[in-house]
This record gives C-alpha cells, sequence and structure tokens, in this order.
DNA sequence: AATGAATGAGATTTCATTCAT
DNA sequence: CATGAATGAAATCTCATTCAT
C-alpha cells in the first residue's frame, strides 16, 4: 500500500498518558484500513505505519494478522449493534425506529458487510476466528430481530418470516449506498434515501405504508 | 492452494482436436476459482495447475494476473445478461419473467457482486481494466432496466424509479442465497424462495401483489 | 524491452524475392538492438518482433542466443576492419590515412567496446564463442598494428611500441564519442574532433605534429 | 552464480560488535560482484549468498535491486574520487601528482567505466538514480579537472583544453589496463606502465616531456 | 513495553528453448 | 521454411513472523 517511512526517536518513548493505549491505537487504525481496503491488500506494516508504532510493536499486542483481523471486525460489529440497540430502545413506533437506524447506517462511511469480509480473509482464519466473527454478526441481527418480534408480540405489526425480513432490510440499506458510475447516490439525501427505503420495506411485508 | 503436478511435455503437443482451446479452458478455471476463493486467494499457479497447464502457460495466454481476472469476470457477467436476455425476451407477463430470472440467479451456484470482485483486486487493476468491468456490469444491469422500462412504457405496470427497483431486486435476489449459520437457507426450495423475494418486491414497489 | 505484438497472416509468406534473406534480416536486426540496448536487455522474442518474424524462425536461423550474439558482433566487426582496410590501402601519408579513419569512426553511431560486448554477455558464451569474437577483434587491431609497423619500416615514421599505439590510438577515439552532462560533444564538428584527438596523438607518440 | 548457502536463524542475531555493519557487508559485496560480472549477471540471491545473509536481508536494507546497483556504484566512485583527491593535494608538481594517480589507478583490480555501469541497468534505472551516478562520476572528473586548472592559473603548465585532457588522461589509464589475448599486460611492471602512459600523455598535450 | 534486524516461504513475471505441425 | 503453443528455470520482490535486546 502506502510508502511513508517516518523514523522515531530510539528507546522507549514517554507515555503521554492523555493519548488512547496504545494496542486501542492499532485496532482502530486497523478497523480503518482493512475495511477501506480488504484483508489482503493491508499489510501488517501498513498498519503500523499508520498507527506510528512498529510492525513488532503490532506483535507485542496481537498474535497474528489474522487475530488483528478478528478483534478488528468483532469490535467494529460490536460498536454497530450498540449502537442499534440504542436506537430500537427507544420507545417509538418500530416504523420509525427502524427510520433511525436506517438513517445511521446509510451515513455511516462503511457499508459492513460480513460475507465480504469472512471471504478476503477464509484462508487465514482459523475455525474458532471465523466462529467469534458470525457470533459478532448474529447479534448484530439478533438485535434487529428481536426488534420485529417484539412489535409482533405487542400487536404492532401482523406476524411475519422474521428472519427474511431482517436480511431483506439490511439487503436494502446496502442499495441505499448504492453509487451511479458518475459516483452520485441514488437520492439527493439520506434522509430521501431511508425514506424510499424504508417505504419500500414496509410495503414488502405488509403491502401498505401505514 | 491445492497441488496436483502432472508432468507435460515441453513444446506443442499433439493436437486434441476434441479439447475445448487452452484459453478457454484457462479462463473457465480462474473465473471458478477466482469466485470460490477471490482474486488475493487465488495465485496464478493455482489456476495453471487446477488447469492442468504450467503458469508460463498462464502468461502466455493472458499478460498478467489482473488481466486473467478482469477477462474471467467480464466473460462470466457476459454470460450472465445473456441468460438474463433470453429470459426477459419471452413473451410473459414482467412478473413471471422475472419469477425465471429469479429461479436462475438462486440456482446459480455463484452469487455475482461486482463490489466485491472490484473491491479485492483494485490495488492490481489498472483503471482501464476496471471500467471493462464496470461496463460489464452495467450492462447486467441495463437487461433488467430495459424490462422494468418497457414495462412502463407498454402500461404494464406504473411508473417507478428504475435504478432503486433494480438495485433493490438484486439485493433481494441475494437475500435468496443467504445461508443460517447451520449452513440452512431461509426456505425448503428454490421455487418458494423466489415466490418469496418477488411477492415482497412486486409489495414493495406497487404496494399490491397482482 | 518493446511491446508491440503485430499479426501476420497464418500460413507460409510468399516470398518477395526482392527482400533480402531472412537470416541477414534477423542478423542485422540482432546487431543494431544489441549494440543500442546491450545482450542482456535484449530479448530473444525482441529480436524477434523488430525482425517481423517470429520467435521460433529465430531459432531455425541460430542455434541460441548466444550464438546469435555473437555472429551479430562478429559480422559488424568484420565489416568495421574492411573499413578500416580500405581506408588504410589509399596511397597516402599515414597521418592523412588516420584522420580518415578517425573520422569513419567518430561518425559511426556506434562505438564499438569489445570489452563491454564481451563482459555483458560471458556468462553465456562458450569458450568458443568468446574466441571467435576476439578473434575478429584482434583482426581490427592487426589493421591498425599493420599500418604502423608498415610506415615503420618504410621509415616514414620513426620506431614505436606498436601495440601500445593502437590501443592508445583507438582509446582516444572513444573520448571523441565523449558526451557532456548536456548532451553536447567536445568539440563543435567530427573534423575539428578528429584533427584534436589526432594532434594528440601524434605528438604523444613522436613529441611534435609533423 | 554460486551456491553456499549456510543457515543462520530467524530474528535478531546477537550482537557481535566486531562485525562491520551489515548493510556495509552487503553493499561491498554487491560492489565486487557488480563490478566483475556486470549488473544484469548478478542476481539479488547472488548478493545475499555472497554476503552470508538473505535476500530477504538484502531487501531489508535496499529497496531494489537497481537501488542496491546505484548505491554500489556511487560508493565506490565516492572512494575512488576521494583518493584522487589525496593523491592530487600533495604539494608536487602536476606531472609527479598525476604520475601517482596513474599507479593508484593501474594498480586497483578495477577499472571504473562509468558508461558501461549505466549502459548496463539503463532499462532498471530511475531518472533519479541515473543522475545520482552521473553526478558521483561528475565528481570524479571535477577532481583532476581542477588539478588542470589550478596548474594552469599557477602557470606550472600552459593552457589546454581541460576537459579533453582529462577524458584523453582517463582513457590512456584504461589502456594501461589492457591485457593482451594471452592475458599478459603491454608492460612488465605497473611503474613502466605508469611511466609510458604518462610520458605519451604529456607530449600530447605539451608536445614535450619535461 | 517496544523495537530493529532478520528470515522462510511464496507471489508475480520473464525468457531461452523445444517441438509437432 | 516457419510458426504457435508450451514449458522449466530463474529473477525480482513482498510479507507474516520471530527474537535478542
Amino acid at each position: 500500500m502506502m510508502k511513508k517511512k517516518q523514523h522515531r526517536p530510539l528507546g522507549r518513548p514517554k507515555v503521554k498518558s492523555n493519548d488512547i493505549p496504545r494496542n486501542q491505537l492499532i485496532l482502530q487504525t486497523a478497523a480503518r484500513l482493512f475495511i477501506d481496503n480488504g484483508y489482503q491488500n493491508v499489510s501488517v506494516d501498513d498498519v503500523a505505519l499508520n498507527a506510528g508504532v512498529t510492525k513488532a510493536t503490532v506483535y507485542y499486542y496481537f498474535d497474528s494478522k489474522s487475530e488483528l483481523y478478528k478483534e478488528a471486525i468483532v469490535s467494529l460489529m460490536n460498536r454497530i449493534k450498540e449502537r442499534i440497540d440504542r436506537l430500537m430502545e427507544v420507545n417509538k413506533p418500530l416504523y420509525e425506529r427502524l427510520y433511525d437506524v436506517t438513517l445511521a447506517h446509510l451515513e455511516a462511511t462503511t457499508s459492513i458487510d460480513i460475507e465480504q469480509f469472512l471471504r478476503e480473509s477464509k484462508t487465514d482464519l482459523s475455525n474458532e476466528q471465523i466462529q467469534e466473527m458470525k457470533e459478532a454478526e448474529k447479534k448484530i441481527y439478533e438485535s434487529i430481530e428481536y426488534a420485529f418480534s417484539d412489535a409482533v408480540t405487542k400487536g404492532e405489526i401482523s406476524s411475519i418470516n422474521i428472519t427474511f425480513a431482517t436480511q431483506a432490510y439490511l439487503a436494502l440499506i446496502k442499495v441505499g449506498n448504492y453509487k451511479q458510475q458518475d459516483g452520485s447516490g441514488l437520492f439527493s439525501t439520506a434522509e430521501k434515501s431511508a425514506e424510499t427505503i424504508l417505504t419500500f420495506f414496509w410495503k414488502g411485508l405488509f403491502g401498505t405504508n401505514d
């Protein structure tokens, strides 16, 4: 990837106590790089360089590249799950809560695609690591699935295939991130986009939009 | 990846006229491997070995790994477009034609995700190669977009946002390929899957399913 | 080197009897490329492409790359020797004949440097091939050495170390081809250059310039 | 070229403080091999093997083969320049100082021929690298040119074309390294050789030898 | 806690050479 | 006579990983 060697003073650096801890810094740097460029296109050196440490330091905190990757992706997914949970806990109609979640996702730069994350790294990851990533993914789904199932239980919406609804919902969100050849999106604003998608989704599920 | 060496003589081989030409064989082998494992996880040696030729033979036919990749993906996309076109040309209501296309996609082992194809290889591909892949992608979209726009023109369906419809349709097909943690799909048969997806899509667009 | 694939019609081409024979064409092409770019920087494919034939055709006429190289260089040196001989045979004072030879060399685009020719290829050439090249080199030297020795015999010049004189003469010619950093030569014209060099050489030998 | 593998442990080696640093060792090894065999005939593996390290170690210290080459040649030229400077600074007549320089060059195994160094590698070197090599070459020339120009200024010798004098001088030194077919030199000792060459040069410049 | 130095294994690519047609 | 197809061997370069300090 990038070349940008920058020498740092020898010896143990003074702890700048206001900084975030090294391992967190590395993890965040790794997450950003991996998501932007993919597992195979980011070397451990890239991560080190961008985090301002040496490769050996990365290995001091993480056992291997695949472990670093798993940790980065899992912690990203955990953050996403928490954000969804927060928005879903609010006391509002399901439609409105879904709207908030949709908007939050459309505004996030990263479109999480777990299939993709696994696909790019599957030759390197251990079964355990794959399992952990799938677990984290499942929790995201469960957050949404729970919201649906809860709304059914409370009679807010009629009974549906919850897994299908969740997957369809997530798939449609990705459509909202679709960029045309000229780089422009499908809709002028994220709000308009969220509205269209959700209207479509709601009609798809219930045949009507109220 | 795999090793399966089998020695073949130097120089030009005796013509076995019944075989498919070498370059086609290589291209098909490459397509399969790239789609299954991703660009970075497949080495040129892997392609060669699986095609039963040597690495040098691959380079005899293709200038570089990225060129081989581009060719493999583009020819795959061309085949998909042709299959869609054939199914869309039939004289049947749009809904039924879409059903056939959906079914065909669900039964195909490969779920094409062009974003992914580009993402995995973007550091290696030239702008020209990227452009060619996007061109091929666009043609697939256009096949579907044309079917929508034609149906609108003929008054078969009411006016819609055709690009959004197309992307939503494709996204929902991918949901049909979704496998749960235990490896089972969402629906028992491809037909049931296609029906559910298409019903959802149609209601999403028109608020009703007829 | 260059990439410039150009397809030629299949099958045996009609003989265009006015053309120079294929093997000569290949030899001349090879000579030019080898001299301009060096042995290792020119591939057999480059030679073939530039001669408008296929690599296999080159191998039809020449046993190996090193053989082609040897032939190209030797025939070049033979041509040079003949040119020198022609100029040296004229019935003029030695000084004037040397002037003609000097001028001819300065005007030739190629500065022959046999050391260099051997150096670049020595790992590839057989002892026999090296010997043949050295033989051809020696003949060039002998042409010049003979002119000196003949002039001594005839009393035209006083006795000198003939081998040293020859090598010094050739070394000084190379100075005439020297280009400064800005690409300009040391003297404005080849004639001025030849004159300066020869004056220097003559004074070096005899301490005076007449 | 040669094979001489000897296993060394992974990771950072125990410090043997008496050894020269690895990068210097590699550079010296590379210089010797490149000068003896030429750029294209020496692989990075050859350099590594001869330096007793692995290829990867070479790449740890040098970005590319061409960079290694440039560094090796430039540092060689710098050493030569310094040797010349040291000999030229002595308070002696120019003729005697030139004699010392000539002798030193004749005794050196390596005859520097920058044209050659560039020619063999030109397809690989970047413009910057070429420039750096030419710069180093120029400094050698300048050392000698300065000695001439200084001697003219001080009235030690009469006015001459300094660039031509320098190039002629260097060309004649190369004659001193000339080996006849049987491997023997032109003169019995380096001292005799230096004397002959310098006498010739001095007469060439001034028409007389005192 | 952090790093500089080193390596093994593997990736892409080039190229001289061969041979059936 | 000439060629297209194929290959073995080697070259350059990358990178995850290790380890003494």
